[in-house]
RNA sequence: GCGCCUGUAGCUCAGUGGAUAGAGCGUCUGCCUCCGGAGCAGAAGGUCGGGGGUUCGAAUCCCUUCAGGCGCACCA
C-alpha cells in the first residue's frame, strides 16, 4: 500500500504555500489543474480548477464555466475537452459545463487505509513555523467566574488547540485583571476589618471574596474618608509597600486557584502558566506613554493622554480619543493593551496575534491596533486580530443574568447543564453504577455548554438554553458524543476488546473491493478532516469543525444502518472495521479539538 | 449623527460566486427476526428583510433602503 504523503505527493495549496496532502480532494484538483493546462492557451493555463464537493458526482470542477469568456470558447465545448484528459475519474459534462467527477473506489478506500494507519490522521501540519499569540478568557482577581467570561474562554480554547494541531507554535496568554485602584479598595477594607476570614475556604473563596468587593465598594461610594484611604492603599500598592502586596498577591494567588478549577471542570487548558495579568505591564505604561508623545501620536487632552484615529467620531461629531493616561494619572486599558503588544511582537516574535474578547470593544481593538501601527510596535507583517463574539442572552432575549438580575457564575451554568444531563440519564435505560453515571454526567454536562457556545456564528448573539443544549438529537455535543460511544461499541463487540482507545487492533483494508454507497459518502467525508480545520483556521469559526462532525456522525449512522459491520464477513468485515475505527478516532481527535471529551460509553 | 454586527422554513441555525438554498427541533407517514431506536427512509414547510446593480451564474460581491442589537472621553 502507497500513501500520497509518504510518496510525497504535493500540490499547491492556498498562497503557494506548499504542501503534501493525502486529501482525495487535493489530488483530484491536481488531475483536473493537469487536464486545464492541456486545453487552455499557456497564458491561462494556471486558471483555478473550482473543484467542490457536489452533490452530482463526489466533484465537480466549475473550472470551465470560470475561464470561458477570458478563452472565447463556449463553457461547454471546454468541459469537453477537459474530460478527455480525466479517464480515471468517469467525468462527464453536465449543464451548462460543469464536469462531474467520480473517483474510482480504491481511491477511496486506499485514503481510508492511510488515515487510519496515521498517528495524524494523514492531518499535516500546514501552519509549523507560524507563532501565534492567544489571548483569551481574562477573568477578575477578586471576582468569580461568570457568564461573560464563557465565550472567551471556549472560543479561545478551541482555537489554541485547531493552531496548534495544524502546527502553530502557539502562546496561550490570560490577561487577567490583576491590578487597578478596586485593589486598594479592597486591602483597605480587608485592613479594617481584619475578623473577615476569606482565604483558604476553597470555592467559597471567591464567593466570600465576591461578596467582600460588593460591601467595600458600598463603603467606598458612601464613605468619602473610607475613598481616600482607599486611594492611599493603591499609591502604596504602586509603590511596592510590603504589607500591603502581601495582601495583593494573597488575593491574586487565591483567585488563580479558584480560576484554575474552572478551567479544569470545563476543560479549558489555560493553566498558572498562561497568566498574564495587567500586573506584568505596569512599569512599562509610563515609557508607552512617553513614547507616543514624543512621537506626535498621543497629546494632552483635558489633562489626559489621549490618541485620536481618523474616521472615529463621537455623536457630538467630534473625534473620539483612544484614552491612554486619565486625567488622575491612572492610566486605562488602553495603555495595558498597547503594552502587550509590544512585547507578544518583541519577545514572543508572533506572527500572528488573537484577540478573542466581546464584540462590543470592536471599536477599542481598532484603535489599540491603529495607535501601534503608527507607533512602529505593530509591523504590517504581523497580523494583529480581534476575534469578536456575540452576547449570551437569557431565553427571554435579554443579556443572560439570574431572576434577580444578577450576573450568572460559571459553575451554576455548568450545574444546570449537568442537572439537565443527570435527568436525561434517569429516565433511560442504563447498566451504569453512580459514579459510572457522575463521570457521564460531567462529560456531558461540559459537551452541552461548550458545543453550544461554538456551534454558531461567532460574531452572533446566542440564546442560553438548556433543554435545548443537552438535546440527544440534533447537532449537540451531546449527540456527537453518543454517536462516538456507538462506534467504540461496534469496535469493542467485533474485536472483543474491553477497551477501544489504544488498543492495537489491526487495521486492513483490501481496496479492491467494491464501494457502497454509505461507505463511499462516509470515506469521502473522513477525508475532509483537515479541510475543516483549515476552515477554522482560516476563518476563526470552530463551528465550521462542529458542522463537520455533525456531518460525519450522521454519515456514520447511515452507514451502519446500510451496512453490517460485526456480522460481516472476511475482507467486507474487515474494510468496515477500518471506517468505524477512523470514525471513532476523527471523532474522538475533532471534539477534543473543540475541548470535548469523548467517552468511550454513555 | 457616525460606525460595527445581525436579518435564510413555524422555531433554532448552516450555507463568504455554481446546478433543485440545506440541517435539527416541531408536524405527518413508513421501518424494531436488524452491530445500542439517543436511529434510518420519506412528506409537508422558503418572495434568502425590500429594491437596484455587477456576473454566463448572487443567500454570497457592490449600492441603496427598512428592521433589530451593540458601540462612540477618562469602568475594565
Amino acid at each position: 500500500m502507497s500513501c500520497p504523503r509518504q510518496a510525497g505527493a504535493s500540490v499547491s495549496a492556498m498562497k503557494g504555500i506548499r504542501v503534501t496532502s493525502v486529501a482525495i480532494k487535493d489530488q483530484v484538483e491536481v488531475a483536473v489543474r493537469a487536464a486545464l493546462t492541456q486545453v487552455l492557451p499557456a497564458e491561462l493555463a494556471d486558471a483555478d480548477p473550482v473543484v467542490r464537493r457536489s452533490d452530482h458526482a463526489d466533484f465537480q470542477a466549475n473550472g470551465a464555466l470560470a475561464v470561458a469568456k477570458d478563452v472565447g470558447r463556449s463553457p461547454r465545448s471546454i468541459a469537453q475537452d477537459l474530460i478527455v484528459g480525466l479517464p480515471r475519474y468517469g467525468a462527464e459534462v453536465s449543464g451548462p459545463g460543469f464536469v462531474n467527477l467520480t473517483v474510482a473506489d480504491d481511491v477511496v478506500w486506499r485514503a481510508v487505509a492511510c488515515r487510519a494507519t496515521d498517528d495524524r490522521l494523514g492531518v499535516s501540519s500546514p501552519r509549523s513555523g507560524e507563532r501565534v499569540v492567544v489571548d483569551y478568557s481574562a477573568p477578575n482577581v477578586a471576582k468569580q467566574m461568570h457568564v461573560g467570561h464563557l465565550r472567551s474562554s471556549v472560543i479561545g480554547d478551541a482555537l489554541v488547540r485547531v493552531f496548534d494541531h495544524l502546527g502553530s507554535d502557539v502562546t496561550r496568554q490570560n490577561h487577567i485583571g490583576d491590578w487597578g485602584t478596586q485593589f486598594g479598595m479592597l486591602i483597605r477594607y480587608l485592613d479594617e476589618h481584619p475578623e473577615v476570614d476569606w482565604q483558604g475556604q476553597g470555592v467559597e473563596t471567591m464567593s466570600a471574596l465576591d461578596s467582600l468587593y460588593k460591601v467595600a465598594r458600598t463603603e467606598f461610594e458612601a464613605d468619602a474618608a473610607f475613598a481616600d484611604r482607599s486611594r492611599a492603599r493603591v499609591i502604596a500598592l504602586q509603590a511596592g509597600d510590603d504589607r500591603t502586596v502581601a495582601t495583593w498577591r494573597d488575593l491574586v494567588a487565591e483567585s488563580e486557584k479558584a480560576f484554575e478549577a474552572v478551567y479544569a471542570r470545563l476543560g479549558i487548558l489555560l493553566d498558572d502558566g498562561d497568566f498574564d495579568g495587567e500586573s506584568r505591564y505596569n512599569r512599562s505604561l509610563p515609557g508607552v506613554v512617553d513614547e507616543l508623545l514624543a512621537a506626535g501620536i498621543a497629546s494632552e487632552s483635558d489633562g489626559a493622554v489621549v490618541a485620536f484615529t481618523d474616521d472615529v467620531n463621537g455623536p457630538d461629531g467630534a473625534p473620539t480619543p483612544l484614552i491612554i493616561r486619565k486625567k488622575d494619572g491612572g492610566y486605562g486599558y488602553a495603555a495595558t493593551d498597547l503594552a502587550t503588544i509590544r512585547l507578544r511582537v518583541d519577545e514572543y516574535r508572533a506572527d500572528r496575534i488573537l484577540y478573542v474578547v466581546d464584540t462590543r470593544q470592536a471599536l477599542h481593538f481598532r484603535m489599540v491596533f491603529n495607535v501601534a501601527r503608527r507607533a512602529g510596535w505593530l509591523p504590517v507583517k504581523v497580523h494583529a486580530e480581534h476575534v469578536q463574539f456575540g452576547t449570551v442572552l437569557g431565553t427571554d432575549g435579554r443579556p443572560f443574568k439570574t431572576r434577580a438580575g444578577k450576573t450568572v457564575r460559571l459553575a451554576d451554568l455548568l450545574d444546570d447543564a449537568e442537572t439537565a444531563v443527570r435527568g436525561i440519564l434517569q429516565e433511560r435505560e442504563h447498566g451504569f453504577t453512580q459514579s459510572e453515571v457522575d463521570s457521564v454526567v460531567r462529560a456531558a454536562g461540559v459537551a452541552a455548554v461548550k458545543y453550544a457556545d461554538l456551534n454558531n456564528t461567532r460574531t452572533k448573539d446566542y440564546v442560553f438554553d438548556v433543554d435545548q443544549m443537552v438535546a440527544t438529537t440534533g447537532n449537540t455535543g451531546v449527540y456527537l458524543q453518543y454517536a462516538h460511544a456507538r462506534v467504540c461499541s461496534i469496535l469493542r463487540r467485533a474485536t472483543g476488546d474491553s477497551a477501544v482507545a489504544g488498543s492495537d487492533a489491526e487495521i486492513r483494508v483490501d481496496e479492491t473491493l467494491p464501494l457502497h454507497p454509505a461507505e463511499r459518502a462516509l470515506g469521502l467525508i473522513l477525508d475532509g478532516f483537515e479541510q475543516a480545520l483549515r476552515d477554522v483556521t482560516d476563518t476563526l469559526e470552530p463551528h465550521r469543525l462542529c458542522g463537520y462532525l455533525y456531518d460525519l456522525a450522521t454519515a456514520f449512522t447511515r452507514f451502519y444502518d446500510a451496512c453490517p459491520v460485526v456480522k460481516a464477513e472476511g475482507a467486507t468485515r474487515s474494510n468496515r472495521l477500518a471506517l468505524c475505527a477512523l470514525t471513532e478516532r476523527t471523532l474522538a481527535v475533532g471534539l477534543d479539538l473543540l475541548g470535548i471529551p469523548a467517552p468511550e460509553r454513555m
